[in-house]
DNA sequence: CTGTTAGCGCCTTCAT
DNA sequence: ATGAAGGCGCTAACAG
């Protein structure tokens, strides 16, 4: 559609053959100066551009990575998505966006149509990954890494988070604060990373000599709504002091919830998120949370994508990232009184 | 890389000619159901997928669509492109997508690789465009459709908001309610929606026989934490009962800013956004605001920018949405002794 | 119903 | 230093 000369055309205006207007735009030796100057000088007049599909069916590649994402709309992917694009930038590759809602079966025809030679590699944030997609994928040879699987077994190249020991530490500092009657929010169940988060925050508990009160633990979908109202019950039955959420959406809508109780954050009630988005640091008070390296993670995903496409063998299928809290305003010491 | 098996070692397999596995798989007539049979029992056996640069070469095509945004973090992009990418899903064109970080060097560099013809058409929001880079655009004949341009009278298809009637009505809302002393945020400055907004803040403002107090008109970057700084100041030094802000994230810092002073919102203080983020929704009190139709724009964009590349010309060259007030809880009355 | 021919635009190989 | 031939994988258009 849109460079409309062809390399033929261009070779015929400037009166050479199409093979030296090849070498003389890709810069290749062999073309005298006179040459070089004339063709050039017609292929900007004619507005060339190589064809994309012809260069690419020639080379078996295209220069394309694909990115699976769950959802175009949570910052947690887009700041693992910034990640990637920085990395790829430097690298000549260009980014292909596709999401999947949360659907396997979309998933699974992305990744179908992905493979057919469109892109070089892809990338998948917790992809749902069906047993017979990973078949697909590595009978079609497709390099591919997985960022923040939802089971950790997959066997496909990998990168996660250490979940279990960003929680404990998360959950410590609820502890270190003096609070005891510590509710906790899971996320979605079918997430591995759900349990073993909630594994770090029981252990956390444990070692301290806390009991886990079953009452205090409930499940969400890791968005704010369901933060927010689940919060408020838990809050309405059960007074803890402070609650962990297993994402910093979750988080954000206790904060609101308890505000809507008429408890002041962080003096009446402490919380702590999971993820550090962006809105974590734009919220009042400042929520505090265990930061996963998002925009990191994107990188190193792309960088191994990217070895894996020159050929390269991965050092380790299973790569794995550590978590770091980022204590801001939304955690202090439990009121005197014991309970909100 | 990928897709191993070509047409051509499935017809082998087959013992049929290329050309009528092509017709098989692609669900043309003229095939017996014996064949037609045998066909795909062999592709499905070699995993074949038909090669997409192959056949975009032939079909003189690159099934890419380019997406320029300023930033990939901005939920603001983000629901146009959830918009673009829902339009694009059912008409078999993948989505590229770039980021210019706000940079106009790099917009250029970007819509130029894009115009070598690696893309059918470019979506751009709220590019810079120089002059020269719409002169390529030109002359490359590549499509092109720009979303809430800086400019209203570029030279190229674009799709703008009703920004006037929009704020006019976000004002009237606050007017309605009562108050009197209302500030207002402006945007950036080089935006001409940010004119045209305040704009319709001043004539609701006039026709309603209120003053517009320059002291209670500032700039921000559309910035969650100018929208705070800007606003805790205003309140200190002026006092007003409410505030507009032309757009969502300076509204929220707004809410937070008020908050901070002790002031609650909406009894205390009243603010109006502009956009409806989804975060818009999502926050305690659920914000006010003018709402733009993000992914509608996003559809409509890539419906025109499709009609472009199916040669078709576009009805207008400059399309309008109209925007929508949703009123929510950071809105009422002003407080009786009429100052915060 | 099925196969042959031809060519999309480019570039690798091998001559000249 | 330059060009001719051929093929990447696919599919119109036209045979048979």
């Amino acid at each position: 559609m849109a460079g409309r000369a062809t390399i033929a055309q261009v070779a015929e205006e400037a009166g050479v053959s199409a093979m030296t207007v090849s070498n003389v735009i890709n810069g290749k030796p062999g073309a005298s100066e006179e040459t070089r100057r004339r063709v050039m000088e017609v292929a900007a007049r004619l507005g060339y551009r190589p064809n994309v599909s012809a260069r690419n069916l020639k080379a078996g590649r295209s220069g394309l990575i694909g990115l699976i994402a769950l959802d175009l709309t949570s910052q947690y992917g887009l700041e693992i998505l910034r990640g990637v694009a920085d990395e790829l930038a430097s690298a000549e590759q260009e980014l292909l966006v596709n999401a999947t809602y949360h659907d396997a079966v979309r998933e699974k025809d992305r990744i179908e149509f992905l493979a057919r030679g469109l892109v070089d590699g892809v990338l998948m944030i917790a992809p749902v990954l069906e047993d017979e997609t990973v078949e697909l994928l590595r009978r079609q040879k497709l390099p591919c890494v997985i960022i923040d699987p939802r089971r950790l077994d997959v066997p496909l190249p990998r990168l996660s988070v250490d979940n279990y020991h960003g929680m404990r530490q998360g959950t410590q500092h609820l502890i270190d604060l003096g609070h005891t009657r510590i509710a906790y929010l899971r996320g979605e169940e079918d997430l591995e990373s759900t349990s073993i988060r909630f594994q770090g925050f029981e252990d956390a508990m444990r070692l301290a000599g806390l009991e886990v009160d079953e009452r205090l633990v409930a499940s969400c979908d890791f968005s704010y709504a369901c933060g927010f109202r689940t919060t408020a019950r838990l809050i309405d039955d059960h007074s803890p002091t402070a609650i962990v959420a297993g994402a910093d959406l979750m988080a954000l809508g206790a904060v609101d919830a308890a505000r809507a109780r008429g408890l002041n954050v962080p003096t009446d009630f402490s919380v702590v998120g999971f993820d550090d988005l962006p809105q974590a640091a734009q919220s009042f008070p400042g929520l505090t949370t265990v930061r996963q390296p998002l925009h990191d993670m994107g990188q190193k995903a792309a960088r191994a994508l990217l070895s894996l496409i020159e050929g390269q063998r991965l050092l380790m299928e299973h790569m794995e990232v550590g978590t770091e809290l980022v204590v801001r305003n939304s955690t202090a010491p439990p009121p005197r009184d014991g309970a909100a």
